[in-house]
DNA sequence: ATCCCTTTGTGAAGCGATGCACAAAGTCGG
DNA sequence: CCGACTTTGTGCATCGCTTCACAAAGGGAT
């Protein structure tokens, strides 16, 4: 079944979904610089990414450029953002106030974003009361409360792996469906519940790996292309 | 050309790779509770992945498992730890040393899996000569010095975005070739230098993305698989 | 020693993403 | 108004990863 008059495909290949968010942050630097108009040769370029790659992306939110002449920056700006739904404010709340924790309130790509930290909760009764990053740090035992009446709709996890299960648990009860979690745990979680992971040493694992084989792994292959 | 004596396929698939370090996690806790032996639909289930992918990724690195059996947990922990470089000391400079920064100097999850870091550097006066994660801030300037005395071979960038090529080159310059880049810049490096990124707004983004289409898009589609 | 049961390792099909290459569509100068 | 030039949008071939499904391999019971 087609749709009639909203003829732009609303399954957007997950892959460009991904980079979408670079082709954002390329734009608003252009924009920033007074540029009026880009190709998507110098625009794949600035996101690190192939000209045609960065067409097709494009081609699946809809014909947004000019040929002959390019995508208007501030057109496309908009448009991006609008499909990611950053033109809307989301409510994050983050769980768990350690050194990370912390490094994520204070982190100003997200207020930048159309994200806006809610709540910050922790467990441990040392930090609760604090002020970071102009907020109050609130008891773990508020989760429920602080989620309802502030709208939270993504959670942030920065607990310690022990902790991560549980907290994801009464998080998904309290009816959020994003999450995001730095806890180096698998969560188990409902359908329709998206969780994205971001594991710190995994990456350095991945370096780790193509590190050792050039410098000198059995058959000597220096990553040559 | 197949190899003759060293049958295991020298060219493991980048997929793969980055599910290792999954796997070795998922083993390190069964080994830590005394498990012995393990079948890959368990190793799958406790790595959050398809059984079948499990099987063909270990089946890269060679044929550890017995049928019938499963795995012997010791012994594939010491194979994807070897496989992955983490039988050796990895020495890690961190630069920048802001919030996030500090927050990585802190992080257990280095240590624990072979990553040394061996020098905290930053540009700021204010911070440099502080002690954090028992380790002595040191100025920029010295950043050749530390990696060439220090033998670091993988660097961790945590500056601001304008920082972030500058250091960049500087790294490379110093025969760096492997770089964890937390700066919102895509880093142009030669060839032969990899480069992994992890910004954290993105993963938000693309979060808020699928928040979206669950709330209300168009043809109200909620996940329903 | 043989049979049955479990679980691995892998051939092959399926699926989605990538990149090439070009026709279509628009601009701009004359 | 026309023709040359630029750049988009996309059909198509290709590639790599995923998943299925099953033969091969081993263990354990009798």
């Amino acid at each position: 079944m087609k749709s009639p008059s909203q003829s732009r495909d609303r399954g957007i290949p997950e892959a460009t979904v991904a980079r979408l968010p670079l082709y954002l942050r390329a734009l608003n630097g252009m924009a920033e610089r007074g540029v009026a108009t880009v190709s998507s040769e110098d625009l794949a370029m600035a996101a690190g990414v192939n000209s045609a790659k960065l067409r097709k992306d494009l081609s699946h939110l809809g014909s947004y450029g000019t040929r002959g002449v390019g995508y208007d920056v501030e057109y496309l700006v908009y448009q991006i953002s609008r499909e990611l739904g950053l033109t809307q404010d989301w409510a994050v709340a983050i769980v768990g106030v350690g050194n990370l924790g912390r490094a994520l309130a204070n982190y100003g790509g997200f207020v930048s974003r159309g994200f806006r930290v809610a709540g910050l909760l922790d467990a441990d009764p040392e930090v609760v009361g604090d002020d970071i990053a102009g907020l109050n740090v609130e008891h773990i035992d508020v989760l429920e409360a602080v989620i309802e009446r502030r709208g939270v709709s993504i959670v942030v996890l920065a607990t310690p792996a022990v902790a991560a299960q549980e907290v994801c648990d009464r998080v998904v009860a309290a009816g959020v469906t994003s999450i995001l979690n730095f806890a180096p745990v698998v969560l188990s979680v409902p359908d329709g519940v998206d969780v994205r992971k971001v594991d710190l040493s995994i990456e350095l694992q991945i370096l780790a790996f193509h590190e050792q084989r050039k410098a000198g792994g059995p058959l000597m292959a220096v990553d040559s292309q």
